[in-house]
RNA sequence: GCCCAUGUAGCUCAGCGGUAGAGCACUCCCUUGGUAAGGGAGAGGUCGACAGUUCAAUUCUGUCCAUGGGCACCA
């Protein structure tokens, strides 16, 4: 006689076995109409699954993130299931869920279109119309391997091979279609209503590019209308702020054809480059930190001596002069290793600090490329800490307070921290290993963060701790790192002498805080959504003139605020103010100052906001006090 | 690098087997206007590059280059 514990506490008891749905239908009538699963103690499953002992369970519904990946996951199915119906040819693979919706992986002869996409969709409503029941078969593995390989499925047949021998083989029905997973699904295709496919794209069997390549189609689905459609204006919202769209549209910066991956920076993009590279300037030199500088281009026998040669040759930019050949630097550190190694070094010497602006190529795959954020020509604000293993646990603790003071400084107050442990193919005795993880590991501790541990990712030479900011519209980038590395130093000879008089080895630490700048600045543009914060902004201001008659006054006023260090235009165009408004607006400039006649008379200025404020009128000297302290605070303009 | 799509004026985009069109921007003229587009005129294109088919190619075919979306890659 099953006991069934809800969520709430309370308990029931049955007189014989009964079925999720059941349980549901006898909580409530209109609970077993939303219930898509149910969770016996902490494990999903089909509302078709029987309770035949004392459970825990809980009804999941739509609205539940569990009940939601339920559907998206049912969603892929049918979608496999109307491709089926359509073109009974292609054969079926995978289809997970993923971030906001689902895909599925199709081998098929020709490759699907645009066409092809409306009509899937549309099958799929029809036969989620129809409310078909979903069921779920569990078979024996051989009988299953065969049945996919009759039904012309071989890749199915080929994951079941793969499935560990002592394994349950689970199969899932609605009409004519059948798939092997693990489920659970929705009860019937009638609960799936909120779905749109996406995309259809290529991918890789099983992930390696050396396999075939399959057609995968991506679609996104949703427990109301109301969630999708949020979802898509989202993405609306996000293609507006793509910061190659507003690269161009505010005149930061270019590509072209005959330079792919490398960015031609026009003024105003360089402006505000040369903001944050002397703003970086300021960070090394109040922590420590050694500017230097090293050649772009290095004789290969030093790139064969770091194994870069060996490993990354295809990546690199190379070229040759008097029968020797060079790499252009696809890194820095082996340049400031070189630095390192041109004096004798003692432990008195460490921890040494070196920081560079180091301009680096490399020869991405082109299909790599995107924007200025994956690109081939780049800028890193890279450092090299040279110091002793004793040394790494509070020189990493130091860096983790630097790295979010300048994120801080830059907005991103939302920082996600990763640890990267040893990976399987690396160098270092697992003695070291250890060390050097802990070391990192009680910087984290010391510094009261939390952290998500990534076993197996870290670089063959050392763990790393990545640094991950949150954006405005909430996704997650990849900017700050620092590595331990056991390795290079030792490659390229770097030695310092210790307090035992003999020679050792120092430990290098990699970091790096805005990554590339390159990257950094389109994350700012896709933040800021072009608004850049006053600090930041190419033209913090701009003077307009109602009329003629004003021209003089509005050149002295750009004037005085450029003599106290403001970058400001003054606009003295023979066009109408509300012209020169909008224009200015969508510039988005942060401060329009209009000067009419009784400005001039008064010898004030009239200030409006980025966003549309009215300041008022106010001296020219109050509206330098005020935009110098916003500068200073390196706040946003409302 | 792989799959698919795209490439027409500075920008956004229409178009088409018979040597190109709009809006905005640009230049000139009129207008001197108080908070998101005043009016008129003009200039501007080897239709991504190279081949092929054709009497004729921007249009059809092929190759290449670049861009976009994914995949793979990211020292």
């Amino acid at each position: 006689m099953p006991v069934v514990s809800l969520p709430d506490g309370s308990r029931r008891e049955f007189a014989q076995p009964i079925t999720v749905l059941e349980l549901a239908a006898n909580i409530g009538s209109g609970l077993a109409r939303a219930a898509v699963a149910g969770k016996i103690d902490g494990r999903l499953v089909d509302t078709s699954f029987v309770i035949d002992r004392d459970v825990d369970c809980a009804i999941i519904t739509a609205k539940e993130p569990a009940g939601l990946e339920v559907i998206r996951h049912s969603t892929a199915h049918l979608l496999a299931y109307a491709v089926k119906e359509l073109f009974p040819a292609a054969q079926v693979t995978i289809g997970p869920v993923i971030e906001n919706g689902f895909y599925y992986d199709f081998a098929f002869q020709r490759p699907f279109t645009p066409e092809d996409l409306q009509n899937i969709e549309k099958r799929m409503a029809e036969l989620a119309k129809r409310d078909l029941p979903v069921t779920r078969e569990v078979w024996q593995r051989d009988e299953a391997i065969g049945l996919f390989h009759s039904l012309g499925e071989h890749y199915k047949a080929e994951l079941i091979e793969a499935i560990p021998a002592g394994d349950e083989i689970s199969l899932y029905r609605e009409g004519d279609f059948v798939d092997l997973c693990r489920g659970p699904h929705v009860p019937s295709t009638g609960k799936l209503k909120i779905f749109k496919l996406m995309k259809v794209a290529g991918a890789y069997w099983r992930g390696d590019h050396r396999n075939e390549q399959l057609q995968r189609i991506y679609g996104t689905a949703w427990a109301s209308k109301e969630d999708q459609d949020s979802y898509l204006h989202m993405l609306e919202e996000a293609e507006k702020r793509d910061h190659r769209k507003l690269g161009r549209q505010l005149d930061l910066f270019h590509l072209q054809d005959e330079a792919p991956g490398m960015v031609f920076w026009h003024a105003k993009g360089w402006s505000i480059w040369q903001e944050i590279e002397q703003y970086m300037r300021r960070v090394y030199q109040a922590n420590g930190y050694l500017e230097v500088k090293c050649p772009q281009i290095l004789d290969r026998s030093l790139w064969e001596k770091s194994g870069h040669w060996d490993n990354y040759k295809d990546n690199m930019f190379t070229t040759e002069s008097e029968k020797r050949d060079y790499a252009i630097k696809p890194m820095n550190c082996p340049g400031h290793i070189q630095i390192f190694n041109s004096g004798l070094r003692s432990y008195r010497d460490l921890p040494l600090r070196y920081g560079e602006f180091g301009s680096c190529h490399r020869n991405e795959p082109s299909g790599a490329l995107h924007g200025i954020m994956r690109i081939r020509g780049f800028t890193q604000d890279d450092g090299h800490i040279f110091c002793t293993e004793n040394q790494i646990q509070s020189e990493v603790a130091d860096f983790i307070v630097l790295v979010r003071k300048v994120y801080d400084d830059f907005g991103f107050r939302d920082i996600g921290i990763k640890l990267a442990l040893r990976p399987e193919k690396r160098v270092g005795s697992d003695e070291v290993w250890d060390k050097a993880e802990s070391a990192l590991r009680e910087a984290l501790k010391f510094s009261n963060l939390h952290w998500d541990e990534l076993a197996g990712e870290g670089a063959f030479y050392g763990p790393k701790i990545e640094f991950h900011v949150k954006d405005a519209i909430g996704r997650s980038w990849q900017c700050g790192t620092v590595q331990v590395d056991f390795s290079m130093p030792q490659r390229l000879a770097a030695e310092y002498v210790g307090e035992d008089n003999s020679r050792h080895t120092p430990v290098m630490l990699h970091r790096a805080i805005l990554g590339s700048l390159e990257r950094f600045i389109g994350i700012l543009i896709e933040n800021h959504a072009g608004a850049m914060p006053l600090w930041l902004s190419p033209v913090q201001a701009v003077v307009i003139n109602i009329s003629e008659k004003q021209e003089r006054y509005a050149a002295d006023v750009a004037a005085a605020l450029r003599a106290a260090g403001l970058r400001v235009e003054a606009d003295l165009r023979n066009e109408k103010i509300t012209y020169k408004i909008r224009e200015h607006s969508l510039n988005k400039l942060p401060y329009q100052i209009v000067v009419g006649d009784k400005e001039v008379a008064a010898n004030w200025v009239t200030v409006r906001t980025r966003g549309g404020g009215d300041l008022g009128q106010m001296p020219v000297e109050a509206l330098i006090r005020r935009l110098l302290d916003e500068v200073e605070a390196r706040s946003g303009t409302v």
